[in-house]
DNA sequence: ATCGGTACATACAGACAGTATGTAAATCGA
DNA sequence: TCGATTTACATACTGTCTGTATGTACCGAT
């Protein structure tokens, strides 16, 4: 294992060292400061290595962001319930705040992914991820209770804006548990008060 | 005029003619792709000019920011109307999604200047314009209307974040002009939903 | 065994940000 | 009003970094 002998395991291994060694400096430094032979010497390769693989740093970070982008799909999923459509959103809202604890996930996919890769394709690398769990949410909610003039597509990005600049806010915050306390509640009551037809939260617990 | 006598002259057209031109290009290429040489070409002077004005790039960026940020704040302050605090929110917000129309605000501030700046200075130079008319905004709702559970701050940079998103999802979209319309309507709806507490939009209107 | 291709390593060239130094014009004190 | 000094630049240079071109060792098929 330490010494792969075939060419498929060589090209796996140096290619998930690369990524592993990528993400750590692209998280501490930033995309633009992030040095290439710093990358390739921590993943204990050569700059030829890396461009063997990748085609430029940018298709690096592209790769990496993407990384990023499905563990946190994966980790929302994990603690997303499927029976009820509220909860599912509330709950899946909260694993996405936890994912972004991680100050590496915040830097590469919050900040500098839409600055690298461009919004377009920032939203495409997260088009089956975060949007799509995301977009099932909000459709989930409307067909149950159809709210006159709330499109699906706009609430969705509505919303994805909200939760990433939620992320960001209660990193940023000088007691950040408080933070957290904070933007849990006002995030239910919004996404709560957007979907829920009746005056009261609690007569909606009750149907 | 066309050759300032004084010092102070000199030197605020030679800013001025930097930041002018630095806006285009930033806004054309990115900051990344952007040369120093190339800006200062445009403004007819010399990358010595450049360093005497500002002390590096990411300075230059961080002016032409700033005066992003005022240009749009302005021109929210300029259509909203100060009585009605629920209609200045959703027309602030559509005069904010006017300003996001120019290519240039859009890349300049929603997108680059976070990964430049960085998430805090950002916020920083939005302070005394975008999150202040929006925490002003939120204020007076949750004055008239207090919803328990819903914070000032946080609810404020949930909105700030959604209405970003917003701009960038409408100029994104194949059909901007119908994105528009759908956005503008969702947006109203999430914001009278948020905050007014009666069942229906149309009972506010009554009150 | 060998021959071809894969997976790298090394060396090089161009671009670009920042700095150090030079200079002309404006301003200021006597 | 005239010399000294500071200001507002211009020019020249250096170090760093990305991307490329070329070289090489090793795996794999025949």
């Amino acid at each position: 294992m330490s010494r792969p002998r075939t060419q498929a395991e060589r090209l796996a291994a140096t290619r998930a060292a690369l990524l592993k060694a990528a993400r750590t400096i692209f998280a501490e430094q930033g995309y633009a400061a992030a040095a290439t032979e710093e990358i390739v010497r921590r993943a204990k390769v050569t700059r030829g290595a890396l461009y063997h693989h990748f085609e430029d740093k940018r298709a690096l970070f592209d790769a990496v962001a993407s990384d990023v982008a499905r563990e946190i799909a994966e980790k929302i999923d994990a603690e997303t319930p499927m029976d009820d459509p509220l909860k599912a959103l509330v709950v899946g809202t909260g694993a996405f705040l936890d994912a972004c604890l991680d100050p590496a996930v915040r830097r590469i996919y919050l900040i500098d992914a839409p600055a690298v890769l461009g919004w377009h394709r920032w939203r495409e690398i997260d088009a089956p991820h975060g949007v799509r769990s995301l977009r099932e949410g909000v459709t989930a909610m409307l067909v149950a209770h159809p709210v006159d003039g709330l499109a699906i597509e706009p609430t969705t990005f509505l919303l994805a804006g909200a939760f990433n600049e939620a992320a960001l806010w209660v990193a940023e915050a000088k007691d950040e548990k408080t933070a957290r306390r904070e933007m849990d509640r006002s995030l239910a009551l919004l996404i709560e008060r957007l979907f829920v037809p009746s005056r009261s939260p609690r007569a909606r617990a009750r149907a």
